[in-house]
DNA sequence: TCATATTGAATGAATGTTCAACAAATGGTG
DNA sequence: CACCATTTGTTGAACATTCATTCAATATGA
C-alpha cells in the first residue's frame, strides 16, 4: 500500500533526474556537483560496498571513499546511515519495479507472452548482475530484523505478485488447466527468486543463461499449451 | 569437494554429542555444564540473536546473555566471534542435511516418493521455522563476502543438488517427459530456496501450508504422469 | 591440589556523527 | 562588469559510543 504510493512519487523523481544530468556530465567530482548528482554517487558506491562488503562491513568511510568524497559528506546528504541505506533500496526497489514494468508494457496483450516477458525480464543484465544482486542479498539478510527495510526488501510486491496471478489465470482461461492461479503464481514467483538466489551464492554453476533456461522449463511445464 | 569433506565428519561427531547430553540434561546452567553442551547453547543462543537482530547487529554480548553467561565466556568457547558464527553455521548445515538424508532413506526405492518426501522435509516444522530461516538468511547475506561462508551457506549443497538431478532423470526414465534432468532439478530446488526467502519476509502471507502447496503444485505440473 | 571453567572489568580499535573552518556558487547592487 | 553578501556544498579532525578481545581473579569439579 504505502510502498506503491511512494513507488510512484519516486520512480518519476528519479527518473527525471537522472536524464539531464546537468551540464556537468563528466567531471566535476573534486568540487561541485547538483545535489541529484551527488546523491546518486553516493547511492551507487553504496550498492558497491555493499556487493564488495556485505551489509555488516559496509561503513560511511568506505561509502564515502568509494565515491571519492570526504568522510562527512554522506551526512550532509542524507542525515544517517540508516537513511543513506534506505534510500539506497528505495532506488534500486524504483529501478526493479520501472523495469518490469517497461517489459510487461512493451510485451503486447497476450498473456502468455507478457508472463514470458515478465521471466526473461528478470534476468536482464541490467537488473541482474553480481553487483545488484550482491545488493539485494545484503538487504534480504537484514530486513526481517528491521521494519524500514521489510516493505522496499521484496522488490518484487504485492502488486507484481498480483499481476503474475493475474497472467496465470488468463492462461487458465485459455487452456486446459487444473491449478489454482494463485498457487501457481507463487511457485513461479518464488522461483525466480531463488534462481536470483543461487546466482549470487553459485560457484558459477549457476549463471543467467542457466537460470533463464530453467524458468523457461518451468513456462513450458506448468502451461505446455501455451509454450 | 571440502564441503561435503567436512559434512561427514561434523555431522557424526555433532550428532553423537548431541544425544548423550551427559546427566546433567536440564538444569546446570548457571554453574558448569560439559563442554559441548555449552557450546551448543551459545550456539542457539547465537541462533536467536541472528533471528532477532540480524547478523550486523548481533553481538557477543547478546549471545551471552541469550545464553544466560557472563560476557567473556564465548571467546572461552569459541576464540573468536567469527568462529562462533562458522561454527553456528557448520550446526546449521550439519542439521539440515542431516534431515535431508533421514527423509530420503525413510522414502522407500520409488522415485516419485523420493522426490516428494525431500520436498516434504524442506517445510518440516524443525527445519522450516521463523527462527531457522531468519538465521539461514542473516547468513545468505554475509556469504558472497566472506569466502570463509560460502562453502556452507547454502544448505543445499552439490550433493544435495546431483541428488534432485538423479531423481529428475529418473522420473524421465519412467515416463514420456521432455526436459534435461539437470535444468528441472535447478528449477524445482530454486523455488525451494526462493519459498523459504518467501515465508521469511512475507508478512504472513506465505506460510509452510501455501509454499507446501505451490511446491506440490510443481512437481503435478512438471511430472503429471507420477503425481 | 591441579586443571578447567567462569566472571567482569579494563583495553583498544573501529566507526557513526558533529562541527568549525573553508570553498564554491548565487544573486543582488552600484 | 565588479563587488560583496548569503546560501550551499565540502572537508577533515575531534568526539562519543559501541563492541570484540584480553586477562587477572575467582569458583568449580576431579
Amino acid at each position: 500500500m504505502l510502498g506503491t504510493v511512494t513507488l510512484m512519487k519516486t520512480i518519476e523523481g528519479r527518473e527525471a533526474v537522472a536524464e539531464p544530468a546537468r551540464k556537468n556530465d563528466s567531471e566535476k567530482r573534486g568540487r561541485k556537483a547538483s545535489k541529484e548528482v551527488r546523491q546518486l554517487q553516493l547511492i551507487e558506491a553504496t550498492i558497491d560496498s555493499l556487493a564488495k562488503r556485505g551489509y555488516a562491513e559496509t561503513t560511511m568511510a568506505d561509502v564515502a571513499d568509494g565515491a571519492g568524497l570526504s568522510r562527512g559528506i554522506v551526512n550532509f546528504h542524507f542525515e544517517s546511515k540508516e537513511k543513506l541505506l534506505v534510500a539506497t533500496l528505495q532506488h534500486m526497489y524504483d529501478e526493479y519495479s520501472a523495469h518490469w514494468r517497461n517489459a510487461l508494457q512493451k510485451a503486447g496483450d497476450d498473456p502468455a507472452r507478457q508472463l514470458q516477458a515478465l521471466v526473461a525480464a528478470d534476468f536482464d543484465r541490467s537488473i541482474c548482475n553480481k553487483r545488484k544482486l550482491a545488493a539485494w542479498c545484503a538487504f534480504w539478510g537484514e530486513a526481517k530484523s528491521r521494519p524500514t527495510y521489510q516493505a522496499l526488501s521484496s522488490s518484487r510486491d504485492a502488486y507484481y505478485q498480483q499481476v503474475f496471478i493475474d497472467l496465470c489465470a488468463a492462461l487458465k482461461e485459455s487452456g486446459s488447466y487444473a491449478y489454482e492461479p494463485q498457487v501457481m503464481a507463487l511457485a513461479l514467483s518464488a522461483m525466480l527468486e531463488g534462481l536470483w538466489l543461487r546466482m549470487m551464492m553459485g560457484t558459477e554453476d549457476t549463471t543467467r543463461e542457466t537460470a533463464l533456461q530453467a524458468a523457461n522449463a518451468f513456462l513450458v511445464a506448468a502451461f505446455p499449451e501455451h509454450y
